[in-house]
RNA sequence: GCCGACGUAGCUCAACGGUAGAGCAACCGCCUUGUAAGCGGUAGGUUAUGGGUUCGAUUCCCAUCGUCGGCUCCA
């Protein structure tokens, strides 16, 4: 968000411009569809803007947008008031007929049952309109004084999308005009510049520029094919996870990539999930699916390794699995949302004591592992049951795993926000949020408390009583899966990877051919000395090698020539453009080896 | 899955009812090079796929597939 204040956005000026916005938005669309002939549902502000819905006679184009703006523009230059009436639900149902959005609104409001968007609410709200020039709508407010407070060279209207009412996929589909606006003609064109930056950092774009990874038609959407270099990416970031959580008392298993469609019947997910799973393999009536997630698999796996004492818990199981998920196919994007992804999964079996020392130790774990990838803002989400849906019904279990997370992220320091009804269905989880470097979000690790699942799939362990217990399990995850986080690190370091991670630290560049010996002799030495190296022995010169280098985001260019090859030397060029000049190739390498540690 | 836009050479893009064109990349040759593009040549497309309209379709229409922007969903 782009206010600096402490203010809550919700206070601030600049949410009160977004929303008279969005009311002037809707006033200009109405009297582009006379006669009613436009249904209005709600526009509220949002992050960088604000959005309308709206029910039309016809689709609006982009190229309605110009005549839209203009009429917007002169609603503001006119300066029209923005007056606030209380209502009654008989008067607010009188200026609203014809328009069944808004009545419906005025009869949850009436009931008081529910809010804008179908939420429950406390208390029967009063019922209000705002009012400026022709248009008056139902609203909460608050808004600026009048239209001419919007600056009419600070707002742009951006995209349509289809919207569902109340954003229920069995309700009618509305048209979603969005806009941004903002407080000057700067902050707008700063606006527009961010977008343009994320757009030229776009993992989609980059992975086909750096040649990280392709999708086919051939083999199908959603599932990524990845290159020497991709895979390289890939087998790096594993391994640092896996050493890392070796190093944490983790212990790696392998379940494969078939289970039989009856345990997740036991576990609890077909009932949720099976129409995001593939669809079942069938053999002699018995039916597989292809693994959509590990926990029954682990939890499987540890009942099989025979009775377990309170001495051997915690037992922390990881497992680096490709799992495979029937994502819809409009949910598909690049590498973020994928129907083939590698997750780095671990299942702790522990007891109820354990919860808050084993929270602690993974949440180590993942700040040791998001600062090695330059991620240092980040905030948790605890993600709680709601009061319907998915969530399998046993509250006293629920507030045990509520109240042990809960305890264990105060009991860290970590300052948190409560997300309603986020939980998955047999727990709830604490998410940790990171922000790149242009401010965006992603949600990387994931901490869950289970006191469900063991127990359906008749987990146990031997207590310090000697009498059978059910094991807690802590779901947890770090990066997520490699492909996603693949996609958040090439637009957080827009492809200028960090010597540890890039998959070619080095371009060796010859200038001339006689100097290719010698390039792929220092090559050699580096290679064995565990550098990932290539030589360009291109017809193209220096300039030309230097520029493909700089273009493909080496971290480290060698320059050779006669000088470099007589003494031994290369000549460092950094993709920062800094030429360090001649140094002996066994600097470089103590160099490079010091830029891996780092981290840098 | 839903709404909308889009789909031309490996990539980025042009043409547009009259059997497709550029730059980069690729390949071949010349040059032998000092910190972001040396020069010349060659090759490359059933214009996503399948139907339809038309004397004629890459262009117009329909369907399918895919991509993109959203919605919904996310163990």
């Amino acid at each position: 968000m782009g206010n600096k204040s402490s203010q809550p956005y919700e206070q601030s000026d600049l949410y009160k411009v977004r929303h008279s916005a969005a009311h002037v938005m809707a006033q200009a669309v109405t009297e582009l569809f006379p006669d009613g002939a436009a249904k209005i549902a709600i526009g509220p502000p949002i992050e960088d803007g604000f959005y309308y819905d709206f029910e039309l006679p016809r689709q609006l184009t982009p190229e309605d947008f110009e005549a839209i703006e203009q009429r917007m523009r002169e609603i503001i230059n006119e300066d029209h008031q923005f007056n606030k009436q209380v209502v009654s639900a008989q008067e607010a149902k009188a200026e609203f007929k014809g328009q069944p959005y808004k009545l419906e609104l005025v009869e949850g409001l009436e009931a008081g049952a529910v809010d804008e968007n179908g939420e429950p609410l406390d208390e029967a709200p009063e019922i209000s309109f705002y009012t400026h020039d022709s248009f008056t709508d139902l609203c909460r407010g608050p808004h600026v004084a009048s239209t001419g407070q919007i600056n009419p060279d600070a707002f742009k209207l951006m995209s349509i999308a289809g919207a569902y009412w109340r954003g229920d996929e069995n309700n009618p589909q509305l048209q979603r005009v969005y806009g941004t606006a903002w407080e000057s003609a700067e902050q707008l064109e700063d606006y527009l510049w961010r977008l343009e930056e994320a757009k030229k950092r776009d993992h989609r774009k980059l992975g086909k520029e750096l040649g990280l990874f392709y999708f086919s038609d051939d083999v199908g959407p959603g599932l990524p094919l990845f290159t020497p270099k991709g895979e390289i990416m890939r087998h790096i970031m594993e391994d640092y996870v896996r050493e890392t959580q070796t190093r944490y008392g983790y212990q790696h298993v392998w379940t494969g990539h078939l289970v039989k469609e009856q345990l997740y019947a036991k576990s609890g997910h077909l009932e949720n999930y099976i129409e995001s799973m593939f669809p079942a393999l069938e053999d002699d009536n018995v039916n597989y699916r292809l693994k959509p997630m590990n926990c029954p698999s682990h939890m499987t796996l540890y009942k099989e390794m025979g009775k377990h004492s309170y001495r051997e818990l915690p037992m922390r199981f990881g497992e680096f699995a490709t799992l495979y998920r029937y994502e819809k196919t409009g949910e598909l994007t690049g590498l973020t949302r994928v129907r083939a992804l590698t997750q780095d999964d671990c299942h702790i079996f522990c007891t109820p004591d354990q919860i808050e020392q084993e929270f602690t130790l993974a949440l180590q774990l993942i700040r040791e592992v998001l600062g090695r990838y330059h991620f240092d803002d980040y905030r948790v989400d605890l993600s709680l049951r709601g009061d319907e849906g998915k969530f399998v019904d046993d509250p006293e279990k629920w507030s045990r795993a509520e109240a042990a997370l809960r305890s264990a992220l105060d009991k860290n320091g970590v300052e948190y926000q409560e997300a309603y009804g986020e939980a998955a269905f047999y727990g709830p989880k604490a998410d940790i949020i990171a922000r790149d470097v242009l401010g965006r979000e992603w949600q990387l690790s994931t901490i869950q408390v289970d006191f469900i699942q063991p127990e359906r799939l008749g987990l146990s362990y031997v207590g310090e009583d000697n009498q059978e217990h059910t094991p807690v399990v802590i779901h947890r995850a770090v990066t997520g899966s490699t492909e996603r986080f693949m996609g958040v690190m090439i637009e957080h370091f827009a492809g200028a990877f960090p010597v540890w991670l890039a998959p070619v630290q080095a371009v060796l560049i010859p200038i001339a051919d006689r100097h290719v010996e010698y390039a792929q002799n220092v090559a050699t030495l580096l290679k064995d000395n565990g550098l990932r190296v290539e030589v360009d022995d291109s017809n193209d010169r220096m300039g030309g090698k230097i520029r493909s280098a700089q273009t493909q985001k080496v971290p480290y260019m060698l320059v050779m020539g006669d000088k470099e090859a007589e003494a031994g030397q290369v000549a460092l060029r950094l993709r920062s453009g800094e030429d360090l000049g001649a140094i002996s190739v066994d600097d470089f390498i103590r160099r490079a080896q010091d830029d891996i540690a780092a981290g840098s």
